[in-house]
DNA sequence: ACTCTTCTAGGTCAATCGTCCTAAATTGCC
DNA sequence: GGCAATTTAGGACGATTGACCTAGAAGAGT
């Protein structure tokens, strides 16, 4: 197999791994068991774990990019865009009742860690920070859409974070339907935020 | 000194250190210098990692336990109380903006651990929901009490997880005045939540 | 002062961590 | 088919982990 295929094939079982057991918690074996791969053969792919983390950020960067790309080109209007990002929350609510949110928990796992790349994986917030913010003042709420980019962010971190403790699905969606029914509320009138 | 002061110093000091650094990245060692205490000696107090880790949690639900009566007494009107509870945010800014919150990054990494304390440590989170929904109860919103509970959690959970990737402390402040407005608009009428 | 309990220090244990090396296997190119 | 480059396997390294043991110091009660 090339090097190229292999190293992929590492970097997605890391991405899995890093989401379901943490960055700390999972060791070069983990990975190497998992693609079925001899411990030693990995140091010739990736000399350091952190080159690891690098590679399942920019993985992770990549993806997004895409994703929000493609919301970009689907959705009709700015609030069907945003509506696609709320229901990550329920498209992905098994996992995320398991594990939490990908980048709300590594974000939080590094900063602990004091690591050098916390600030990279922060990149993956910034990411949909700018492209909620963007979908908000083609809304029609240029002055404001940052900070209503950051609430809806802030929003779906917190339901992500509940759902993790509370194993409540309902929970999941009764908040949701509440994060659309704001959305609505916001549309016409052109008053402050919330 | 007298063991259960040793105790204590340990339990404290393991509170701060898996508060800072996570509860895996924190050796016995790590603890053991924080006390000036020898490693070995630590077998005498805590025979395992997860005795630690149940201390902690205990200690955690006291003080929590203590704090909310205190606010109840304080508090001259269920709103006020719940304002005590969104002001967190801002008085522990400093520290969440940082590591986060101490109950969310907790709980979300022993989900991830699968540990078998997670459960004990998601007991943080009820007793915060349980206590909020009375105040909101008290409020006159006995039939929606626990949802606007989980809500507000929700949110506060959100906005620590956003304030330790970006250090945003004005978006702290944004985000903590929205839920004192969210709490006014929610007295006179009687509608449904939000 | 003596004894018995409580507490402490230091060392050892196997296991696992990230890292690294080298020899063999495989592959692609001429 | 032979050769050089790429990819792999397996082992070994020093360090650190949680866990454990034992000898002795400290303290309390008589």
């Amino acid at each position: 197999m090339s090097a190229a295929d292999t190293r992929q094939e590492i970097v997605d079982a890391a991405d899995r791994l890093f989401y379901e057991q943490g960055f700390e918690a999972t060791s070069f074996a983990d990975i190497a068991s998992a693609v079925n791969l001899s411990r030693g053969n990995f140091y010739y792919h990736f000399k350091t774990k952190d080159e690891i983390l690098g590679a399942v950020i920019a993985l992770r960067l990549a993806n997004t990019r895409q994703m929000l790309e493609a919301w970009e080109t689907e959705g009709r209007e700015p609030a069907d865009r945003i509506r696609s990002f709320i229901h990550i929350l329920i498209m992905n609510r098994v996992k995320i009742m398991a594990y939490g949110c990908p980048v709300g928990t590594l974000c939080s796992e590094l900063a602990k860690l004091d690591h050098i790349a916390k600030e990279e994986a922060a990149k993956l917030f910034i990411l949909f920070r700018d492209w909620l913010a963007r979908q908000f003042a083609a809304f029609g709420r240029e002055t404001d859409a940052e900070a209503l980019a950051m609430h809806i962010l802030m929003r779906s971190q917190g339901v992500a974070s509940l759902a993790t403790a509370f194993h409540d699905e309902s929970f999941i969606r009764r908040e949701v339907e509440d994060m659309c029914d704001w959305l609505e509320a916001l549309r016409p009138h052109e008053t402050v935020q919330s």
